[in-house]
DNA sequence: GAGCATTGGATAGCGATAGTATCCAGCAAG
DNA sequence: CTTGCTGGATACTATCGCTATCCAATGCTC
């Protein structure tokens, strides 16, 4: 297909798919001629998830790039991918280490994850992610309590492996390792997006007095 | 205190904290004279609030603004003060309705709302946040199945009920409301921080290194 | 095969965001 | 009285993620 033909079917301006194929985010369509070249389904694969990493996800371009290469690599096993994406997602603001407080924070962490017993990196992004909200908390004079945590902890292996049981094995590995990778960064907003909503209607039921104490009006929705 | 105090305690320079006054984040000190203004905890307190937000939430200078312009405003109740936040972090990306697709999506979310009776108003940016994600799913050709949505449903009331139950009404207005902002956007970060933790480790006990048998993965891992 | 639209490839520009840097003059304390 | 720190204003910078423009070579239509 005709680039405008990919442009029509991706959503997205043809002067933005130019722009990823630059960047590196999309393979070039195959040279037909000096000034034709074609594009297949994979492009509008590719450019679908390039997309939701984008709006979805709100990756930056540097980060869908690691991934997207990451995905490329047949050499790359599932696991490693997960490492992969973990690392372009990691803390958006990086941590300096010379800060005090910081390296108790990390502390901190690193204790936990030991005593869940947890397979992770000692240098994944997620513990330092991890630190800086509990530095962060500190910092604000709201301490972390391992109580007060239990019920994340408990949440987030839940749903850990629920996901990564669903994950098949099956079948090409292009499927698979998209899948994976799709799961992990809308599946993480869908997780966001369910438990601002809970708390909402949690709140709704203890603070709030406007809403009626009847039903959720029914006819009154819209934008 | 003079600005280069409240500088040093903050951690930020002091063009950074001139700024965040310059855009409403932050009030002016106390002017003491024409070039002499004295600043006190409260205005430490609220900077490190915006370092947080900032920092940790990744938020916006003008999502942090309708926060702490909400925090300071009495008239504004805890949950008001949780509608207002829930906005301020919104879904980054805007979505257009004239989509049809979207209009499905935003449907799906619409029903398992009214399904879990939950309490979440019709025009709650976390709504059309899932319609997105559930959007992007069906566009990558992984529809989205109640079963699959399950396990996040609980975790999300496992943790929203953990979270306001936690809010003491006791106690000064403005620490209250501090804490709830705080708690919701920070311990936001430790859920998504803990479930990819809980991800690389399940992930490491099914597909790690100690692989035994199908593909084993080529050790090109991280970046 | 003439003519017009479309492409690939390259380069330049733009708008938003979040700060930095500079300048100026008024104080303040030694 | 001098030195150096303010407050206030304005200007500048860097990064990001696109857009816009240009050009020459095609392809497609007639």
């Amino acid at each position: 297909m005709k680039v405008s033909e990919l442009s029509d079917l991706s959503g997205l301006p043809v002067q933005t798919i130019k722009y990823y194929i630059r960047e590196g985010l999309l393979p070039k369509g195959a040279a037909t001629a000096a000034t034709r070249a074609e594009y297949d389904d994979r492009h509008l694969e590719r450019l679908r998830l390039i997309k939701a990493l984008r709006e979805v996800g709100d990756l930056p371009i540097a980060s869908v790039k690691r991934i997207v290469t990451a995905v490329d690599d047949d050499s790359v096993g599932l696991h490693d991918l997960l490492g992969t994406v973990q690392y372009a997602l990691g803390p958006r603001t990086e941590p300096h280490a010379e800060d005090s407080g910081w390296q108790a924070a990390r502390q901190d962490v690193d204790a936990i994850v030991a005593e869940l017993r947890w397979r992770v990196l000692p240098d994944a992004p997620t513990r330092d992610m991890l630190a800086q909200a509990f530095l962060a908390l500190r910092r604000l004079g709201l301490p972390i309590v391992l109580t007060q945590l239990r019920p994340y902890i408990e949440a987030a292996i839940l749903i850990a492996e629920h996901e990564v049981g669903a994950v098949s094995v099956e079948g090409e590995r292009g499927k698979t390792v998209q899948t994976a990778v799709a799961t992990n960064v809308l599946y993480e907003q869908v997780l966001i997006a369910l438990r601002r909503m809970a708390q909402e209607d949690v709140s709704a039921r203890r603070f709030g007095e406007a809403a009626d104490s009847g039903e959720p009006p029914h006819g009154a929705g819209g934008p």
